[in-house]
DNA sequence: GAGAACGTAATC
DNA sequence: GATTACGTTCTC
């Protein structure tokens, strides 16, 4: 079992196998594909020596449980879904808490992260949209540029860049899903849009076997419900959809209210 | 409108 | 060629 920090939750035998064409990556391979020489695990490998980043992102009582073995079905805890695998987000908003404890995320810019920034993200984009997380978390909060090329994507203005593509011109796009090659427009008009990658769906490792989208896999040819992209269940040019990147849906959500209650917590505790 | 079924693009 | 999964259409 690998030791590396598994931002979208448990795994186990079991779960290996309901997703055997699921890699440890959340990502397809296209987007794993990315320039960026390194991992997620690359970047939680050299954690502050004041925090044990293994220690604090652990699955929940009911992941340990369901990845002993002996389970055969991946039958959830009657909380389900739980922290890490809520659809409504609260698992990122927790792995950002626990990513600023642990030091891997910086509150305030670097003096070379400000400067960077400052030509890419902080440049209003088309629609006059800065990206800045601050009203998320209370603090500014970087969202590590060095995560996102993980997933083939970068911030950049405001939308998605594609690192791998990097095709200024085609960002607008690319924030929309749609791929490169589907961008040819010679493919008779059918248009697949890929995953973020990025949304809490799409950083889910395991489907959930239990929903119609897994159970019915074999006629419906679809993804499970809790891994299907939050930017592809909004339809192109649909209402809100130009909001999508910079608020992550998690805007006004259980996001800024699950950081209250972990800082309750952590005010607690200390 | 939601979900199921199907066609098929994309990928391996 | 097999598999995955997005987009569209159909059904309720």
């Amino acid at each position: 079992m690998s030791t590396a920090v598994d931002i979208a939750g448990p795994s186990s035998p079991d779960q290996a196998h309901s997703s055997a064409k699921i890699p440890n990556e959340p990502l397809r391979p296209s987007l794993k594909r990315s320039s960026h020489p390194y991992s997620l695990s690359h970047y939680i490998s050299s954690p502050s020596p004041a925090v044990d980043v293994k220690g604090l992102i652990q699955p929940s009582p009911a992941q340990q449980r369901a990845a002993q073995p002996g389970h055969t079905k991946p039958r959830r805890a009657p909380s389900w879904p739980d922290m890490w695998e809520s659809p409504s987000g609260l698992h990122l908003a927790h792995a950002a808490e626990l990513l600023m404890r642990a030091g891997l995320l910086a509150l305030t810019p670097t003096t070379a992260e400000q400067t960077s920034l400052g030509a890419q993200s902080s440049q209003p984009d088309s629609s006059g949209c800065s990206t800045d997380f601050q009203p998320f978390l209370g603090a500014w909060f970087p969202f590590n540029p060095a995560l996102f090329p993980l997933a083939g994507f970068q911030m950049g203005g405001g939308h998605w860049r594609s690192a791998a593509m990097g095709a200024e011109g085609m960002e607008g796009l690319v924030a929309e899903g749609y791929s490169p090659s589907s961008l040819g427009g010679n493919s008779g008009g059918r248009r697949k849009r890929k995953r973020c990658g990025e949304c809490v769906p799409c950083r889910r490792q395991t489907n959930c076997e239990q929903c119609s989208s897994c159970r019915n896999r074999k006629r419906g040819h679809q993804i499970c419900k809790y891994r299907k992209c939050e930017e592809l269940k909004r339809k192109p040019g649909g209402p809100g959809f130009e909001s999508r990147v910079s608020g992550f849906d998690l805007r006004g959500s259980d996001f800024t209210l699950a950081l209250a209650q972990e800082r309750s917590n952590t005010a607690l505790d200390g």
